[in-house]
DNA sequence: ACCCACATGTAATGGGTTACATGATTTA
DNA sequence: TAAATCATGTAACCCATTACATGTGGGT
């Protein structure tokens, strides 16, 4: 649905490639799951970021196998190919650098504080440009979508699903204010 | 500070670029400048992005020039030289198709209903990864950041510049809420 | 004279995307 | 045995980024 930014971000998203210190949204997010996971393959990888709650990262190989080859070109994880089965496989691992620069990447105030991209508040910025009535309509199905997306809330709700609700429930609200303000 | 993404978010962030019939989220956004500016350059679309409130986009030429000449192979803006000056100028208007386009893209309802791409979040998702010490000092340094970014409201603030604040501030009351559930 | 805003572009690069290709193992 | 999942990768493409290049017009 959604292409650099991502891409844009998309990507995920950093603009000095030259300076390649810091990690993008992506390298750091793999990073991330490889630590929490323990020793895992590029696979794994790659569908974490595909069934992950948000829809911004796609999860394609093309993405994933060649940011684990430059994570480690990097030394930022290390890796030992199992052959034990016929399964060819690559388990990855963090290493000592790789954590600091997990710290370095989850820490960074400065992203976490900026906006970062929200289709929504992307189009409710040129709402001007709609009709009255085309513009209530799309906010109903909207409101409509955002609704059926978010699950019913199960017991066993980890922390990362219980955040991605809790955000899906912050900009249903957002956008009831801003139904609400029509009316007014 | 971001890139691709997007890459995506950045990515701005389409994923089909074979079936190129919808907008990117930069395109559409351009035309949309183009749309409630009326006819104007591409410099103006360019710093447009560039003093934008979100720092998403950084508003590069590379980006702009590049995109304003797609719009116009699409015929969805057209464009008329001006040399009444020694200044070489070319301005864009949004042609009919661009309208519809517009339209298209602004209540594109599945669009405007995903998640988008938040640092925060993605890092909130992530806190595990943190000692309790280091994510309280993260916390509380965002904290620091996002009130500082947020403008002191003036009376004149138009609604591109409202909905901003209202964005930040609802990303503030999610990390104070996630700042107190912390200590319980 | 100098600087800043206006104005237009290009070149190198990077890192995403889709789509394709291949093969082993597990499960229905 | 057929399909889904595990697993790895590549090729073509797209578009945004940085950085550079060039020049005009207006204000101090």
């Amino acid at each position: 649905m959604y292409a650099n930014l991502a891409n844009s971000a998309r990507q995920g998203i950093m603009k000095k490639p030259a300076a390649r210190k810091t990690l993008t949204e992506l390298e750091g997010a793999a990073l991330a799951i490889i630590k929490r996971r323990g020793p895992c393959t590029a696979y794994v990888v790659k569908e974490a970021f595909r069934t992950s709650p948000s829809e911004f990262w796609s999860g394609s190989a093309g993405a994933v196998y060649p940011l684990m080859k430059r994570l480690e070109t990097r030394k930022l994880i290390s890796s030992k190919a199992d052959k034990s089965d016929g399964r060819a496989r690559r388990e990855f691992s963090v290493t000592k650098a790789g954590d600091a620069a997990i710290t370095d990447w989850l820490t960074d105030a400065e992203r976490a504080s900026s906006l970062g991209f929200d289709p929504l508040r992307t189009r409710l910025f040129f709402c001007d440009l709609l009709t009255d009535g085309a513009l209530r309509k799309f906010v109903a199905e909207v409101q409509r979508e955002m609704e059926a997306k978010s699950e019913p809330p199960a017991e066993d709700l980890d922390h990362t699903h219980a955040l991605h609700e809790q955000w899906m429930k912050l900009r249903l609200k957002a956008l009831k204010a801003f139904a609400n303000s029509l009316d007014t």
